[in-house]
DNA sequence: TTCAAAAAAGATATTCATGTCTTTTTTAGT
DNA sequence: ACTAAAAAAGACATGAATATCTTTTTTGAA
């Protein structure tokens, strides 16, 4: 509920690489399904559709990996859940069957409208550089299991 | 996102017997199925469970079907998603993985903190009861397909 | 130019929510 | 007792999200 698995693992990944690749090298699936204890290759289908998107860069070959795009920090957590989730469930009515429209409210219309808007406004505000924090040692354990 | 299939179906599916079993007769599966346009097996597996969890009373056998129960209108929106959802998704971490905890927080946590405490907030307050309009001639509507 | 490393792509499997169909049980009326 | 109506129960089907495995493409370095 909420958001699927998807989502979850495309801000970790994208967060991993934020955190790790100014170090250096760039970063590769295989650490990054590590770390994080992501299946590896649906992780590798996430982080793709985030290339596509911009969101990252990557290269292929020796010394390929996933790096940082220039909007990367800049991508709202609204464009992560458009990728992974879709945009539907927020115009969709919450009984189903129609789309969701104040003008021909569900029993819950309202209720269901304050809750998703409060959830697009957040997602809307927050980005991935605001969700970073490299000054916190322990931010690498906050995205992989404790 | 958010509620599940099932959970609507429950719910129209009480919304519908609370307009109409105070009519007289008792409500049959048949009926709710087509008016509501859900499928009818479907919908009697989750009637089934409502009976089971006294939100509906039923009878078998010929003038039999659904009808309200002591306390249908006084159950809350969150007894419906408990039985149709479960709670887990109101305190697993949105990057999956581990329970969620405020003392060990994951970048996300308070922001859906406070967006799921404020979903738990309105469902825990608002009952059947509280979605019911009976003096709207087209309450039937709000429930049923457009 | 060949090799190996890495992402990308494709094929298949699993799981779970949803949906359909059939059989069983219960019960009111004759 | 018998019959028919209705919920309950059970068996099976479908679709989407998730997960695994294999093959292809790209590319840096020796
Ligand atoms: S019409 Fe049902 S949630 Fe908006
Ligand atoms: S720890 Fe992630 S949502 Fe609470």
């Amino acid at each position: 509920m909420f958001l699927s698995k998807s989502f979850g693992y495309a801000l970790r990944g994208v967060l991993y690489v934020a955190l790790l690749e100014p170090k250096g090298n760039k970063i590769k699936i295989e650490q990054m399904a590590d770390k994080l204890a992501v299946p590896r290759h649906f992780l590798a289908k996430i982080m793709k559709k985030m290339v596509q998107e911009d969101i990252l860069t990557s290269t292929k070959g020796p010394y390929g990996g996933f790096s940082l795009s220039p909007v990367t920090l800049q991508t709202k957590l609204l464009h992560l859940v458009k990728i992974t989730d879709g945009m539907e469930q927020f115009n969709t009515c919450v009984l189903s069957l129609r789309k969701c429209n104040s003008k021909n409210p569900c029993p819950l219309h309202f209720q269901m409208l304050q809750i998703r808007d409060g959830m697009l406004a957040e997602f809307s505000k927050t980005s991935i550089g605001d969700l970073l924090d490299k000054k916190n040692p322990d931010f690498i354990k906050s995205i992989s299991v404790i």
